[in-house]
DNA sequence: GCTTATTGCGCAATCA
DNA sequence: CTGATTGCGCAATAAG
């Protein structure tokens, strides 16, 4: 598929001379049809040109436009639109890859995220549970500088019940 | 392969109807604000040349055209494109901006995850420090059951509350 | 001042 | 049938 050069037919009438532009009127507030406001729209407002020039000449529609001379049927031109045309298509890609990669990442972080609250899920329970195991230690010793001989200490804070229900 | 339909010119036309007026349409308002203006694009509606409204068949030379309908300078397909013009501009729009969401999601998760890595690193440290007061007590218990007699260089947990953070 | 990269846009085919 | 998407090419810039 690669672009020989082709002649191109249908080049003769692109603009040339002439814009062919179709029908007249584009919508005057074109905006105005629909919720343009709702599209976005970033709306310049008619901008004419104002060109510093005498009679800028161009204003008139009926005559011809003196566009730069682009040749559309030169060779050269040619080339250089399927250069251009094969960097907009890597472009595009490349866009759409970074895209992608970026939604990948975030659910590469969503994962981690919940992996790292649930781990200071654990971490805050043990701290907790040592917390209390210490709590409880110095309420002993505290209250009575001889505890019991029941080394571990299950029982409520402070005093424990040393005749507590079986 | 995408376009079987025709010998793919190396034209902008899809199909061979041709695109004749290039893209050349003044944007009759709409987003853009882009400095194109300055190019000084004045484009007036004005009719063209001449155009049958019937099928004057269109100008392709040696082959063959077998979509002849599709009356550009219909009244209609003038309103259709305007209108798939702005849903194709809402559409991008959309599509721009669903990616930044998506980036800015990136950032605050990747921001989520650094205060809950810290978080982590620091009940971890609290953690410890707890652990090792609790190992030291147990083996004090363990090896003697009277450690204040013992050598004063490991004095006992003293006090000191590390629950206080944040 | 060239070339490539990006960007906005319109057209048309296709999807929904 | 209508709006939404998508691939594609053009042209204007931006970037190198």
């Amino acid at each position: 598929m690669s672009r020989p050069s082709q002649p191109k037919p249908t080049s003769a009438d692109h603009n040339g001379v002439s814009v062919i532009q179709s029908q007249a009127h584009a919508a005057p507030s074109s905006s105005s049809s629909l919720p343009a406001a709702l599209a976005g729209l970033q709306q310049v407002p008619q901008l004419v040109p104002a060109h510093p020039s005498s009679t800028g000449g161009k204003a008139l529609p009926p005559s011809k436009m003196k566009k730069p001379s682009v040749d559309k049927d030169s060779d050269e031109y040619r080339q250089r639109r399927e250069r251009n045309n094969l960097a907009v298509k890597k472009s595009r890609m490349r866009s759409k890859q970074k895209a992608m990669d970026t939604q990948q990442r975030v659910n590469e972080l969503k994962e981690e995220n919940e992996r790292l609250e649930a781990k200071i899920k654990l971490l805050s329970k043990e701290l907790s549970v040592l917390k209390d195991l210490f709590l409880e230690h110095a309420h002993n010793l505290a209250d009575n500088v001889q505890p019991p001989a029941g080394p571990e200490g299950t029982s409520p804070a402070s005093n424990n019940n040393p005749a507590s229900a079986q």
